[in-house]
RNA sequence: CGGGGCGUAGCGCAGUUUGGCUAGCGCGCCUGCCUUGGGAGCAGGAGGUCGGAGGUUCAAAUCCUCUCGCCCCGACCA
C-alpha cells in the first residue's frame, strides 16, 4: 500500500479524549477514532490489526476443533427471560421497540442463541460433542465506557461454546480451548498471565480468566511470586490468620465514641489500628438477618458470602432493619447480645480484645473476646485478601496487581442447558442435560493492551504477527527519480513476489515527519532510501524496537528482510 | 445514578471572572519559494451556527434559564 493512497491520520497532539497510553495512541496513530461515547470506528490501519488479530483467533480456534457460525446481534427477550438472565444483565441490556411494539434486544452475549440452535438441532449424543464459536459485536450499556476500547459500548467478542454428554467430556473441551488461548495470545505475542476465577451464580467448578498485567487493567490480580499461585480477586484465598499467642484476655469494657460511626473515625478517636477492630455487617439472607464479622482493615466479599451462605444472591440490610436488629444506629453494631446468626470471618476468629461497636447509640466496647462475649455461629473466609496476606498454597507474600481481562473460560455444566431444555438421549436412551462450557476473548482489547505494554515515547511499537505493515519502504526524498525507482522496485519485490505487506511512505514530506510517522504507527521494519543509497547504493534497514540498523545492496533485501523476519518472530 | 470538569476552525488551546471595535494563537490544511536523515524556514491564503434553544441588554463566546454532548472520580461491570 502507498501512505497516499490510503487514510493514516496521524496526530502530532495527544487528543484530550485520552487517559491512558493505548488509546493515545490508537488516536494518535489512526486506527481508530470515537464516534460516540463508547463506540469507535476502526481507520484503514486499526483495520488490518483487527483483522490480524481475528485471523489468529479463528485460525487457533478451528485447530482446535471448534466450528465458526454467525448469530445475529438482534435478541428477542424471551430468550433471555427463559435463562433468567435477563434481570441479570438489566439496564446493561440495549433494548429497543420495533414498529410492531415488540422489544428486541442488542445481544451482550450468545449463550441463549447458541442454546436454542443447539437444543432444537441436536438430539442424540451421536451429535456431541460440539464446539460452536462465532466472532461478533457485542453490545452492552456500560454505566461508564472508558479507556478507549478496553471499555466499550460495543466490542467485538470472541466466544464459543462447548456441549458435551458428560463432565469428563467438558474437561476436554475446556482443556482443549484453554490451550487454543495461550496458543492464541502467545501468537499475538501478548504477555499475559491465568489466574483462577470465581464461577459465582454461572455455576460450574472451575474458570480461568486471562489476563495482561498493566497499572490501567480494572480487575485486580493476586498472586504467589514465589509458587505460581493466582487468582483473580473475587477468588482468591489467603493463608489463615494465625491466632495470636499468649495474649491474655482483658476485661470488657464500654466506652463513649460520640457521632463515630467508621472504622476510622472510632479507630482515631480510641487510637486503636484498624487490624484491632472488628465491625459487625448486618446481611439478608434467605429473608433473615444475619451479622458478618470483619476485621476493620478487611472488606467483605460477597462472592465468598454468597458462596459459603449456599445462597444465589445476598444483600446488604436497609437502615430500618439494622437498627431493629442491633437497636442502634448504623454505625455501632457489635455481635455482644445480638440474637441473629453470626458468621465472622477466620481473621476475627484468631483475634483477641478488639474494639466492636456496643448495639447502643455512640458506644463502643473494648476488649471483646469471641467465646466468652459472643458466640460465633460459623468461621469462614469471606474476605478478599489484601496486601499483606500470605499465599494458601505456600505461606509467602502474596502479590496484588492489576490486570486487563483479555480472554475466560468458563465451565457452565447445565446451568443454560436446564433453563432452556438443551437435551440429548444418551446410548442408553436417557434424557440427560448437555454439559456446557463457554469461552470469550475481548478482540478489541488484545489489540489495546498489547499496545499497552509495547510502546514507547515515540509509538506503537508491533509485534510481526499483528502490524498492520511489516515493512515501511522510506524514500528520504520522494522528488529524487533514483530513489522513488529504488523504492518502487523494493516495493514491488516484496510485495508482489515475497508476499509481505509492504506500506511505501511515498508523500513528499520532509524526512522527520516520515520517521516520525513510522515509529508512531509502529512498523517493525524500516527500509530507508537516502544519503547511503546516493553515496553507495545501499539501503538502510532499522528494526522499530531495538533501533538497530543495517545496510544492505538492493539485491539481497529480500533475503535480509525474510532473515529478519525470523529472528523478530522469536519472543 | 452521585460528585467534578469541559464544549470557541480538522487537532490542541487562549479569550468568559469585569458584556464592547473585524473572535485569537500553535499544529494541521491550500498556493508559491526554499529545503530534504528525526515533526524546517519565508510569504500569501482557506477554514468559525463560539455545542443548541430561549432570555436579559443599545450590545452576548462572555450574564440568566433550559437543553444536548464529551471527559474524569465514584457506584456498576454474567
Amino acid at each position: 500500500m502507498k501512505w497516499s493512497q490510503t487514510l493514516i491520520p496521524t496526530l502530532k497532539e495527544s487528543p484530550s479524549e485520552a487517559e491512558i497510553d493505548s488509546h493515545k495512541l490508537m488516536i494518535r496513530a489512526g486506527l481508530i477514532r470515537r464516534i460516540t461515547a463508547g463506540a469507535y470506528a476502526y481507520l484503514p490501519l486499526g483495520t488490518l490489526v483487527l483483522n490480524k488479530v481475528i485471523d489468529i483467533v479463528r485460525e487457533e480456534m478451528n485447530r482446535a476443533g471448534a466450528v465458526e457460525v454467525f448469530l445475529p446481534a438482534l435478541q428477542p427477550l424471551d430468550l433471555l427471560e427463559e435463562s433468567g438472565r435477563l434481570s441479570v444483565f438489566g439496564d446493561d441490556l440495549i433494548t429497543f421497540e420495533d414498529r410492531h411494539g415488540k422489544t428486541t434486544a442488542l445481544g451482550p452475549t450468545h449463550e441463549e442463541i447458541v442454546t436454542d440452535i443447539v437444543r432444537n438441532e441436536i438430539n442424540s449424543y451421536r451429535q456431541l460433542p460440539i464446539t460452536l464459536y462465532q466472532i461478533q459485536t457485542k453490545f452492552r450499556d456500560e454505566t461508564r465506557p472508558r479507556f478507549g476500547v478496553l471499555r466499550s459500548k460495543e466490542f467485538i467478542m470472541k466466544d464459543a461454546y462447548s456441549f458435551d454428554v458428560d463432565y469428563e467430556g467438558l474437561n476436554k473441551s475446556y482443556k482443549s480451548m484453554y490451550e487454543a488461548y495461550c496458543r492464541i495470545f502467545d501468537r499475538c505475542g501478548i504477555d499475559y498471565i491465568v489466574v483462577e476465577a470465581d464461577s459465582g451464580a454461572m455455576g460450574g467448578d472451575v474458570s480461568h480468566e486471562f489476563m495482561v498485567p498493566s497499572s490501567v487493567g480494572e480487575d485486580i490480580l493476586i498472586r504467589c511470586l514465589k509458587c505460581g499461585y493466582s487468582a483473580n480477586r473475587e477468588r482468591a484465598e489467603a493463608a489463615p490468620v494465625p491466632r495470636e499467642n499468649h495474649v491474655s484476655l482483658q476485661s470488657l469494657r464500654e466506652v463513649p465514641t460520640p457521632n463515630k460511626h467508621t472504622i476510622q473515625e472510632v479507630g482515631g478517636f480510641l487510637d486503636v489500628k484498624p487490624n484491632r477492630m472488628v465491625k459487625t455487617m448486618i446481611y439478608i439472607s434467605n429473608g433473615q438477618p444475619i451479622a458478618v464479622l470483619l476485621r476493620g482493615d478487611h472488606e467483605v466479599n460477597e462472592t465468598k458470602l454468597t458462596k459459603v451462605l449456599g445462597q444465589e444472591t445476598v444483600t446488604l440490610a436497609d437502615h430500618n432493619t439494622i437498627e431493629h436488629v442491633t437497636g442502634a444506629r448504623v454505625g455501632f453494631a457489635g455481635p455482644v447480645g445480638l440474637k441473629i446468626k453470626i458468621i465472622a470471618d477466620q481473621a476475627v476468629s484468631t483475634l483477641c480484645n478488639f474494639v466492636t461497636g456496643a448495639n447502643k447509640a455512640d458506644t463502643h466496647l473494648l476488649n471483646v473476646n469471641p467465646d466468652r462475649d459472643f458466640k460465633i455461629d460459623q468461621v469462614a473466609d469471606i474476605r478478599y485478601a489484601v496486601k499483606g496476606d500470605k499465599c494458601p498454597k505456600c505461606n509467602h507474600d502474596l502479590d496484588i496487581s492489576q490486570g486487563i481481562e483479555i480472554g475466560h473460560v468458563f465451565k457452565l455444566g447445565t446451568k443454560y442447558s436446564d433453563a432452556l431444555k438443551a437435551k440429548f438421549l444418551d446410548a442408553n436412551g436417557k434424557e440427560k442435560s448437555m454439559i456446557m462450557g463457554c469461552y470469550g476473548i475481548g478482540v478489541n482489547r488484545i489489540i489495546a493492551s498489547l499496545i499497552e505494554r509495547s510502546h514507547d515515547e515515540n509509538g506503537i511499537i508491533w509485534p510481526l504477527s499483528l502490524t498492520p505493515y511489516k515493512v515501511i519502504i522510506i524514500p528520504v526524498n520522494v522528488n529524487d527519480a533514483n530513489s522513488m525507482q529504488m523504492a518502487n522496485h523494493i516495493y514491488d519485490d516484496l510485495t508482489n513476489i515475497a508476499g509481505i505487506e509492504v506500506l511505501l511512505d511515498d508523500r513528499d514530506q520532509r524526512p522527520g515527519v516520515k520517521f516520525k510517522d513510522a515509529d508512531l504507527i509502529g512498523i517493525p521494519i524500516k527500509i530507508v532510501i537516502g544519503k547511503k543509497f546516493a553515496e553507495t547504493k545501499e539501503l538502510e534497514i532499522k528494526l522499530r524496537k531495538s533501533g538497530e540498523t543495517f545496510l544492505t545492496p538492493p539485491e539481497e533485501m529480500r533475503s535480509r528482510i525474510e532473515s529478519l523476519f525470523e529472528m523478530l518472530s522469536k519472543p
